[in-house]
DNA sequence: AACTTATTTTAAAGAATATTGACCAAGGCG
DNA sequence: CGCCTTGGTCAATATTCTTTAAAATAAGTT
């Protein structure tokens, strides 16, 4: 069964979640906060989660990228309509989806149903393999956050923590371009600010170990003035 | 249902918007600034945009050119008689209509069905794929600036940022002529010139490419004094 | 047809961007 | 501490893209 995450710290819209999602037949597990809901993360494995984005404690932007760290199933954010700046910033991080407070019913059913929809087309459907859940596969790629491996066709590949965070970054959704701003938030989170020939090095270093697993390797690719983009040919 | 995305940062206006078109059976997501607008504008997924031409911070031009990175939905200006310079240049960058402030009921509403419409008309109202944000069809032609791919006939074509943009500009109104100025604010926003050659550079190297994939490529006409034109047989 | 104007093409200079290797600084760890 | 790994920056080089100029072609005009 397709089992939920849900953290926020109001306990009123925990519950209404809750009643909504079970509704729909989703097993819901829920947290009123951020550490809580990252320290029962592994036990649960869900298959996406449903984060407030403004909590005390830990927010859910910094969730986000704990998150990250372990698994790159779909999270949604919950926000007020208030929360632009939190918005671009959450989007840039590697969030996959919106949904503004208050919500509708529909569209929020919605929203989870076509992001679990398509990371299922993407993963290949078979790969949702609950024994493990937090590896994810993106045709011959193979990642697991927590043992921090990657594997390409099969072979690893041994990488550093900010290769590891920028490949997470690309090929989180193939096909899809990233510029070097929004790699940057991926992998450092915002404040940070490095130089564009930093990514590029890294990108440059990433590419050799791949080369080393696999000669032929060309899954990044480089879009002149525009960013990188991960495109696994499968 | 049909959702309209609206932007002004006069809140009695937004909501006036709001009252008039959900009226009308639209759905509405209203936004006071061009930069909440443009955040929200992935997840959202109008299908239309009313934007007011007259803004602080970021102004209805620049979010026009912001959105057009993204997405070929209708756009409609909101501006007051006297902005007639404005309406010269938001037609030129790719605005699809205006409706003068204080507008008409009536009349907005029946320019908001006409460019429904058509959109639905010209993109052949099955590929409205909500699933997948920004793809953009024209008959033969697919754009997908998320993900920087363009296809003829399902062809993919390789094309650079200039060339992308300008075939965008082009496209976006089929069988509407283009002046060189036109696709050159387009392109490159306006304050920057360049030759009417550069344009004609481009042109041909588009066409080029586009003859690759199909080596009866016309879709993009000169019009001899005036410009070029998008047509695309179907 | 001769003339004028506009477009296409070619080629090449020029600008912008990316890649790479080298270097240095910071931190981990024996 | 000294060694090693890692990450960030720089600068030289390579690559790609854009623009321009000029010649060739095409289109409109008288």
């Amino acid at each position: 069964m397709t089992k939920i995450l849900t953290v926020d710290d109001d306990r009123h819209i925990l519950t209404s979640l809750s009643v909504i999602l079970k509704a729909e037949g989703f097993e819901v597990e829920a947290f009123p906060d951020g550490a809580a809901a990252l320290d029962a993360f592994s036990r649960i494995k869900p298959d996406l989660a449903l984060i407030d984005i403004k909590m005390p404690r830990m927010d859910g932007l910094e969730l986000l990228q704990k998150l990250r760290q372990k698994s790159w199933i779909p999270i949604i954010f919950l926000t007020s309509k208030s929360d632009e700046i939190d918005e671009i910033l959450g989007l840039r991080m590697g969030a996959d989806e919106y949904v503004t407070q208050p919500f509708s019913e529909r569209l929020l059913i919605e929203r989870i149903r076509t992001l679990l929809r398509r990371n299922d087309l993407v993963s290949g459907k078979i790969e949702t393999d609950k024994s493990d859940t937090n590896v994810m596969k993106r045709g011959n790629l193979t990642m697991d956050p927590q043992r921090h491996t990657v594997q390409w066709k099969g072979i690893h590949v041994a990488l550093t923590i900010t290769e590891f965070l920028l490949l997470q970054a690309l090929a989180i959704r193939p096909g899809f371009v990233k510029s070097r701003d929004q790699l940057m938030d991926v992998a450092y989170g915002d404040q940070v600010y490095v130089d564009d020939r930093t990514i590029d090095s890294h990108v440059k270093r990433l590419r050799k170990k791949m080369r080393v697993a696999d000669e032929s390797f060309t899954a990044i690719e480089t879009l002149y003035g525009i960013g990188y983009r991960y495109n696994d040919a499968w």
